[in-house]
Formats: C-alpha cells, sequence, structure tokens
DNA sequence: TTATTATTTAAACAAACGTTTGAATGAAAA
DNA sequence: TTTTCATTCAAACGTTTGTTTAAATAATAA
C-alpha cells in the first residue's frame, strides 16, 4: 500500500491531509488515518503529540510555502513595473491565482491541500490558529495594502470587506462541499476536467468584478 | 429561565437554533441544548426522534418561510415591471437581499438563523439534505432562469458558476466565523452595530460586481 | 371517578473518540 | 558484544457521544 522507505511521519501527513480534506478535522478520526498511513495508533501522538497539532503542522507547512511563493509573486510584479501602480487584477492573481494555480498541478496533492485549506478557513472553531495569526496575517496584510495603493479612490474599510468576501468566496469554492457542488450543477454541458481547469478563470473574474464593484451601485434604482 | 408555557417542543427548537449557530452541528450536544431548554435529555428523540432530525426540521421550516419571502419579491417584481426584463440587482435583492434583511429584525433570531444557515451551507457532510433538494432546489432553479433572463449575453454556464460564488461569498459573510472576523478587522474606525446594518449594502454591492463583471476580464493584461 | 394516552424523568447502554501506558522492537553508539 | 536511545506495538483508560429503556407523572377522555 505504502512504500516501504516512506517515515511514519511523512505518512502520517500524507494520508492525514487527504482525510482532514475529504471529511473535516472532526469527522476525521486518528484511528481512520493511521489505518491508511498504515501504522500505529499512538504514533499521531509520539509524532505530533495531539490530533490537534497535526493539523496545525499540516497547515503551517503548506501555508508557509504558499505566502512564500504569494510573496514572491507580488514582489515581482512590484519590481517590473518599477513606478506605475500595480493594477488590481494582477494583485488578486499573486494572492489567490498563486493559490488556484494548485488545481493544476499534476500530483494530487494539490487540490487536498485546497480543500483542506478552504475547509479550515471555513471551520466553526478557531482552533487553526495558523490561519489568521503570525507570518500568515503578515503577508495578508501586505496584499491588503497594495490594494489600498490600487484603489486610492475606494475607502480602506469598504476594501478590507471585499476582501473578506472574496476570501469567503474562494473558500467556499476550493471547499470540498463547493468543489463538488459546482462540479455537479455546472456540468450541463462540461468536462469535469474541463470545469477544474476553468475554475481559475471564473473566479477570478467573479472576485475582480465584485472588487471593483462601483460603490453603492445598490442604491441606484432601489430606493 | 424560560417562560412556563412554551411547550418542550418551541424550547428546544429554539435552543438548538441558537448552539447549532453558535457551534456548529458536531460541537452541539443533545445535552447541551437540552440542559439550555431546561427539559430533559431525551425529550429531543421523543420530539424529533433524532439530533440530525432537529437540525433537518430546523432548517425546513425556517427555509420555507424564506423562499416563500423570496418568492414573492420575485413575482412582485415580475408583475410590476409588465414586459421589461428585470435588471440583475433586483434579481439579487430579492434573493440574497431578503435573505440579509433578516438581519436587521429586532429580535436575535433573525441573526441566529443566519448564523446557523450559513454553517449548514458550509457545513462538510451533506446531511442537511434540505439545503439542496425538494423546495429550496425549485426556488433555486427559478432564480437562476431569471438571471438566465436578465443576462442573455452571458452564457448560461458562467451564470451558475457565478451563482455558485455568490452563494459561497454569502454563505461565509454571514456564518459565525466570517461574520466575527468581518466585525472584527474591518471595525477599524466602524461601530459594530452600523457594521451590521451596513454589511448587507456591502456585499449586494460586491455580488452584482461579480456577476456583472466582464467575461474574461482577467485575459486582459495578463498573459 | 376510572381508563387511556401523552409526556417527562432518571438511569443506563453501546459505540466512538483522543489519549496514555509499558513492554517489545529496532537502530545506533559505546 | 553491551548499552542507549528512538520508535513501534497492543492494550487499556477515561470521556463523551447519541440513543434507548422502563418507570413515573401529567393531561385528556370515558
Amino acid at each position: 500500500m505504502y512504500p516501504r522507505d516512506k517515515k511514519t511521519y511523512e505518512k502520517l501527513m500524507d494520508c492525514a491531509e487527504k482525510i482532514f480534506a475529504e471529511k473535516g478535522y472532526d469527522k476525521a478520526s486518528v484511528r481512520e488515518i493511521t489505518a491508511a498511513a498504515n501504522v500505529n495508533l499512538a504514533s499521531i501522538h509520539y509524532h505530533f503529540g495531539s490530533k490537534e497539532n497535526l493539523l496545525q503542522e499540516l497547515l503551517n507547512r503548506k501555508l508557509e510555502w504558499l505566502n512564500q511563493k504569494r510573496l514572491i509573486a507580488l514582489n515581482n510584479l512590484e519590481s517590473k513595473s518599477k513606478n506605475k501602480t500595480l493594477k488590481p487584477s494582477q494583485i488578486l492573481e499573486a494572492f489567490f491565482g498563486t493559490l488556484l494555480d494548485m488545481l493544476d498541478e499534476k500530483n494530487y496533492g494539490g487540490e487536498m491541500f485546497l480543500r483542506l485549506l478552504g475547509r479550515s478557513t471555513l471551520e466553526p472553531n478557531c482552533l487553526i490558529s495558523s490561519i489568521s495569526s503570525g507570518k500568515n496575517n503578515a503577508v495578508t496584510e501586505k496584499f491588503r495594502d497594495a490594494l489600498f495603493k490600487a484603489l486610492p479612490n475606494v475607502p480602506k474599510n469598504e476594501i478590507v470587506w471585499r476582501f473578506h468576501f472574496m476570501v469567503g468566496a474562494t473558500s467556499y469554492a476550493i471547499s470540498g462541499s463547493g468543489l463538488n457542488k459546482l462540479f455537479v450543477t455546472a456540468e450541463v454541458s462540461e468536462d469535469k476536467s474541463i470545469s477544474k481547469r476553468l475554475l481559475k478563470k471564473r473566479l477570478m473574474s467573479f472576485l475582480l468584478g465584485g472588487l471593483r464593484s462601483p460603490m453603492n451601485s445598490f442604491l441606484i434604482g432601489n430606493k
């Protein structure tokens, strides 16, 4: 079932990521994870201390990697266009695009991580502190400030709100339930693999439209 | 603690709604709900059969009420503007606006239900079938068709996707975690009560922008 | 009233959970 | 080799979970 040489630690990481993504944190049991990894029940506590720590370490490692790619993308943009201000679409590409590109990756792990990240962002308990604390927060603030600069005419408060809305739409889209519903209902005349490839383009277009939506567009013609 | 005359059934409904909304289905225990309602532990199974049925009945009742209001709003729009096609903003107002108006209601129940609905929509397991089945689906399809008519130039597939994105953004925004994060971070210079009142306007504006976003807006200037 | 049904109650059940334990096993160092 | 450390293992622990049971009580009908 599993390559002999893979260490227990890595096997647990792999299986935990997959099962957490599929079932969510609560419904994924330690017994199921260790069974899938073909290791002893107690090994999670030996290597990670607890089930919760396992999830933490999982997300920390991947998020750090993702955020590094995000920052690199943002820095590239800023250095390329020397003095010109960045366009909102470019900033979104660096933040959400970098994330969504993982869907296209060959390995199954990309999609699994996205599902897990979406799940964790939407998860009720704030037990997953790594998502909204520490380094991750610093990256978010950097992009938030970039949006401030790119949209000088939009009040900062409004941008913060819209940033949250974008995160919400994305989290839902990449979470398991969201992804499945999308592929099922939109599959009117589309292959699933095509939908998967087009998800990024479609979502990004939606996010950009929402971000640039004229203020008070809802006050016109609606009392 | 509780008015004497309230029947056990109603007390359970009230407390379950609140606790489900706060903690999510899994983390909300039968013991906590019955304790809060000040009734016997076994009464959930006597009146509802199971914990799951309790949630089902809860959502069914409220969703039916909400969807009726949605349909009425849509019918009003269609009958008012005799032959003219509806504007997207009007359709969104009837669908999402009707939902978000519950935030403004005096009673605490409105916000609680929104949190619960957001939670349930985002919940991993598809155990909450009432959300995406039966009458609720019929209402969704009616609004989807209305959007088809309102946006004849946009491919239907695209509209279905964007509809999902809108649901995702809304679900996240009204769910507990979303609401809290929004109020915390956006509270730079705003009172929470103000943020709450403005949530609808802001979210609706975002949704409308996303819905009407020009197609392929992300292909321009981005390789 | 008595008889009958509906509801509430306290107690227990069975299963699943994360976690802990202490011995057994493996590998590396002395 | 012997010693030492890291890792694995089977078994059990203590909680918590949703659910069930059977007796007790309340409400209703005859």
